[in-house]
DNA sequence: GTTCCCCTGCGG
DNA sequence: CCGCAGGGGAAC
């Protein structure tokens, strides 16, 4: 589900109910490749310590804490974050109905931050457990945060022709590589490719500068305007406040296989790139 | 650079 | 039953 866009909504609309909140207790599952440090250890370092910050790199949020550590989370592909109490049919399993209190927090539901005031706790939940949680101590450096390139909102076309040099990938990939762009996804670079007329499959190498160039510009500006709209909900995505986005109304390629192009009415065609559904007008795009 | 896999749930 | 899904890392 989240990409840069939807990470970025999560982290604007939790921070209220993160940043300088001191947490008293904290709930999980058992231990699961979700967890990268295991729950116990998870529950003594976070038990006693107030949150400082909540950053976003790329897909990741970064939180610092009052002893100089660090909490990593990512979203992974149906990851939610979001306040106890709020109400939305996408955090709930449909089976369940009715009968429980708090219908979101269920066995889904890896990280519940009990905090040491009266607000609304803060929970984690993930379907599929292609989330991530981690805990760093102070100083401690980030494998994964170090691997990340420029992030999308700040890439410039250069940065991007200098990384696609003898690049024999098919450019969608090069865009889908958080090592060289940190934040783009699926959807938007299928809808960036679309909007600086670009082929998915093209290898990279084959970029010109002034391609690079509309290339970043389009992500830039589709990722601004995703975040002003709150985010894309296809399946799982709510805000923490158990709103939508709507940015998926908006979306040109993405989705629309079979569909005509709303620039120049060709059908859009759907393919795969590097495992991953691809969306294109192959009138538009060369 | 490509393929496989980690999971669960939904819709055809 | 099957294929598909906003991600990403490890193994070939």
């Amino acid at each position: 589900m989240p990409e840069l866009p939807e990470v970025e909504v999560v982290r604007r609309r939790i921070a209220p109910l993160w940043v300088g909140r001191k947490v008293r207790a904290v709930a999980t599952t058992p231990t699961s490749y979700f967890f990268l440090t295991p729950p116990a250890t998870l529950q003594r370092r976070l038990v006693g310590r107030t949150f400082q910050s909540l950053e976003r790199r790329g897909k990741y949020l970064v939180s610092t804490l009052d002893d100089e550590s660090r909490l990593l989370l990512h979203l992974g592909m149906t990851g939610q974050l979001f306040a106890a109490g709020v109400e939305s049919p996408r955090l709930r399993r449909r089976y369940l109905g009715s009968s429980c209190d708090d219908q979101a927090a269920d066995e889904h539901t890896h990280l519940k931050i009990d905090f040491d005031d009266e607000l609304p706790d803060v929970f984690f939940r993930d379907v599929r457990k292609f989330g991530k949680v981690q805990w760093l101590g102070a100083g401690d450096e980030s494998e994964r945060l170090a691997k990340l390139g420029t992030d999308a909102l700040d890439a410039t076309g250069d940065e991007l022709f200098r990384a696609s040099r003898r690049r024999k990938v098919a450019v969608k990939s090069l865009l889908l590589d958080q090592s060289v762009i940190a934040g783009a996804g699926n959807i938007y670079a299928d809808e960036a490719l679309f909007r600086a007329g670009v082929r998915p499959r093209r290898r990279a190498s084959t970029l010109r500068q002034r391609e690079c160039q509309a290339l970043t510009a389009a992500l830039r500006d589709i990722l601004t305007r995703a975040i002003e709209m709150g985010g894309s909900t296809i399946s799982d995505y709510v805000a923490p406040d158990g709103s939508e986005g709507e940015f998926q109304n908006e979306c040109r390629v993405y989705g629309r296989g079979g569909k005509p192009c709303v620039e120049c009415g060709a059908l859009i065609r759907r393919i795969v790139v590097g495992q991953r559904s691809t969306h294109y007008c192959s009138a538009c795009q060369r």
